[in-house]
DNA sequence: CTAGAACCTGACACTGATGTCAGATTCAAG
DNA sequence: CTTGAATCTGACATCAGTGTCAGGTTCTAG
């Protein structure tokens, strides 16, 4: 598919597609003018970069990470290393903080929405 | 308190407290000679405001809610407009989505983590 | 009184993913 | 072939909180 489809069907705009691109976290064929050309399990590979790129992963680490993930089409092509496990259990702990800060920003919201609907 | 206690104690810079206070998040006394000078509380309003800010939202809505909210030293001072509500409500649906994305990258990573401790 | 720590204001830089625009090229349908 | 939609590259702008530095003032302990 083409890098239009591809945007529409992940929500994701053409320019950040082409930014992972340079990035290295997207790779795609190219049709013999120069236009990109994804497979389908491109979808799903886009739709996992932005949860990344929302937990706040950089995209070095995203780079390093993607290869060892279970992909759609087929198992991981690469094991973590012992270096970047330790990179990824410092970052899976920072998400766990940020988890427990959205929580209680919930919490504080939902007391200002229900006061308010108390009135 | 002075800047320099309340930054120890929140993990706040002293530049972002000066922020804050430019963005009219959080007041302060001054001594005769300028220097600010803060009440206990200021503590706890801090830790909300970095939560709030980690939550996404920015200084203007952070500002309306503020009011609102159940301080430490006694009730809300204000309940939230209606109009205010459904921003709130909106917000607190982001963090919904945020959470969720962010169990699922916590997922990921823990599944790379654990392939590679298998090895 | 004095020295050094702490604080003041104001300004500029940065980060890093994304928006946007320009000008050129490619693709696909008629 | 033609034409309009889609895509290409490259460059610059943006956002908003934060880092940092400069030059000056205030505070406090000795």
């Amino acid at each position: 598919m083409r890098i239009g489809e591809l945007a529409r069907r992940t929500g994701v705009s053409e320019r950040s597609l082409r930014y992972y691109e340079a990035q290295g976290l997207l790779a795609s064929e190219r049709t013999p003018g120069g236009h990109r050309a994804y497979p389908e399990a491109a979808v799903d590979r886009v739709v996992r970069i932005q949860e990344l790129y929302a937990a706040g992963l950089h995209s070095a680490k995203i780079r390093q990470l993607l290869p060892c993930m279970r992909d759609q089409d087929g198992g991981p092509s690469a094991i973590a290393t012992p270096r970047l496990v330790a990179d990824l259990t410092a970052e899976r702990d920072r998400i766990d903080r940020m988890i427990a800060d959205l929580v209680r920003s919930r919490e504080t919201l939902d007391e200002v929405i229900d006061a308010a609907g108390d009135a």
